[in-house]
DNA sequence: CTGAAAGCGCTAACAG
DNA sequence: CTGTTAGCGCTTTCAG
């Protein structure tokens, strides 16, 4: 019944604008070999009718093939970044059929040499993008600049480096996180002391605990300015030494009822408390690694604050794609993702 | 270097099975005119060669047309119903490129003439595929049996009607979000009495709220049996009604300080406790109406358990012309999407 | 029942 | 600089 509008197409571009379909594609793909003239008058016969041109039949017709690389910190099963890994993995797949490769490229972030490593053998590969997860704040800078001087387009995943010209970036608003965390710690349950735990990294990293710990002093400060806050430091791998640290400081602080880790190694933690029975604690975390889950789901764990980081490893590939395939630049440049509250009742159905 | 693996096109299995690419192409969208013998030996080769279409090339192709419609209740802006046509247009957008007309036909939720009315002018439109918020009951039996015996393929949203053959669902698990509602109300502070606030429905009603009364209560009854509950009707648009009752109730209950909505009208409540500055009670509601978020902003509601609304739309449709453009089905029949906890410090960001 | 042929909208040589 | 032409992989007539 409704005037099926027919989509237009080049070729009705091509009459309008007295050119052949060759010319209109030339200034479509500004791939120069035209004159001003032609120009102008393509353009504006494709502002006058809309044109958009059909993916599909170009995808079809072209033979483009493009390299992404994504630099990420090396992970075992289980870890942060096997999340991050499974979105990068996801949008591989989806744009296999367009004829882009993705590869995974990762370096240890505890490790400034490793990543430069990485970064040189990337540069040499010369990818047509990349996705950055940016664990050294200076060597990224340098990094980038790299790309940039080969006009190869970037985009990070986790944290930024705020003053160079990426793409697009996706992540949790870290300072916030913090202050969620102290609204879910202390918020409905005014608390004396509290205590958050932390691990040691090297110099430069992009640290984004740091920012987060900001948050949770800027809560702490505004709410409750009169509770007691201590720290102490934990080791990311040592079972061991880590229970005489944390025997030493319940020891201590005997009364402690309220936890905070802002890492996400909040199982750490937890895997003491249990041990111990020390059951009367609430202990808030970050991010859904399979050990945090499983005390989230026997309580040991009282929240765990998270977000879609598949989400993030997959919207910032596509980001990449979309600009190299449909010359489309990301709705935002910076896309702060949500942070979704755990508990162990809900958590099932994330 | 690595051995470009050609795609194995139409061609390779015409050629390998001895017959024109029109075969098999009859064969690939089994349209009869085929001999058993052809069929069989085409059918072996596409398994032999792992053949898959191409499906850009498909559309491109082909001109055909589909049209769905997605039969919702009616709605005001801010409302329940207009973030799920929200996901709708998204996806019919999306997928206006592939030639699927998207409609949108509404009826009124406490009316089960008005409900009648919109599905027998749909059946006489003989849309291709169906997407439903079931509202009422039996009803819906009746006409998703009417699409079932015109071969009309159809997804719910929100809620199901469990014994029909449907294609997909996507809601919140209703259960658990009760037990959740209960947990996040009375978890960490034990309460002495409690109430909830409910709206009064016709009968036949799908009601989502009853299913989330009994998480709640099945909660209640675990941990906290000793605690009252009281519950209050509200009226769904009567604001001067809702004062009076409420004056009241709270007269009569004047320590109550944990107060529940299973329906997605928190705002009500919000909103008397503003008037009134009753600024020491703990309020849980469910979804993410703008009248909610302005009253979670505010503190008033103290925690909002919701989903991604827009994303039930959004992948009902998905789903539906998966199956009518590539015939695959969806992954899952039942797809509960996760409850996301909504407090003040995370709404911004969600 | 089957093959041949003409596109779908776009790209990419290639003459001119 | 520009028009022409031959496809990309698939669908859809239309003869036979």
């Amino acid at each position: 019944m409704c005037a099926q509008q027919k989509r237009v197409t080049i070729k009705d571009v091509a009459r309008l604008a007295k050119v052949s379909k060759g010319t209109v594609d030339r200034v479509i793909h500004n791939r120069g070999e035209v004159s001003e003239e032609s120009r102008a008058k393509v353009m504006e016969v494709i502002e006058q009718l809309g044109y958009k041109p059909n993916m599909y039949a170009s995808l079809l017709a072209s033979k483009r093939e493009y390299k992404i690389v994504a630099l990420i910190p090396e992970f075992s099963e289980g870890e942060f970044w096997e999340l991050m890994q499974r979105g990068i993995s996801k949008a591989a797949r989806e744009y296999a059929e367009f004829n882009v490769d993705i590869e995974t490229l990762c370096f240890d972030q505890f490790s400034l040499n490793s990543f430069e490593h990485a970064t040189a053998r990337l540069l040499v590969e010369l990818p047509a993008a990349v996705l950055i997860a940016p664990s050294f704040k200076s060597l990224t800078a340098q990094f980038v600049e790299q790309l940039r001087i080969n006009g190869i387009p970037f985009a990070y995943v986790d944290s930024k480096i705020d003053d160079s010209d990426y793409l697009s970036f996706f992540g949790m608003p870290l300072f916030e996180s913090g202050y969620l965390g102290a609204d879910l710690l202390v918020g409905r349950q005014a608390a004396e002391e509290v205590a958050y735990f932390r691990i040691h990294r090297p110099e430069d990293t992009a640290n984004t605990t740091a920012i987060r710990r900001e948050g949770f002093f800027s809560y702490m400060r505004e709410f409750y300015p009169q509770c007691k806050i201590y720290s102490q430091f934990l080791l990311p791998y040592d079972q061991e030494s880590n229970e005489q640290i944390l025997d030493l400081f319940f020891e201590k602080h005997p009364h402690i009822q309220h936890l905070i880790t802002f890492n996400s190694r909040a199982f750490i933690l937890a895997d003491y408390l249990k041990k111990r029975v020390l059951d009367n604690k609430i202990l808030v975390g970050y991010d859904m690694l399979e050990s945090n889950i499983a005390c989230l789901r026997e309580g040991v764990i009282t929240y765990l604050i998270t977000q879609r980081i598949e989400n993030q490893g997959y919207e910032g590939i596509k980001s990449l794609c979309d600009k190299l395939l449909f010359h489309n630049d990301p709705p935002k440049l910076n896309n702060y993702m949500s942070m979704d509250i755990l508990t162990r009742y809900n958590v099932n159905y994330y």
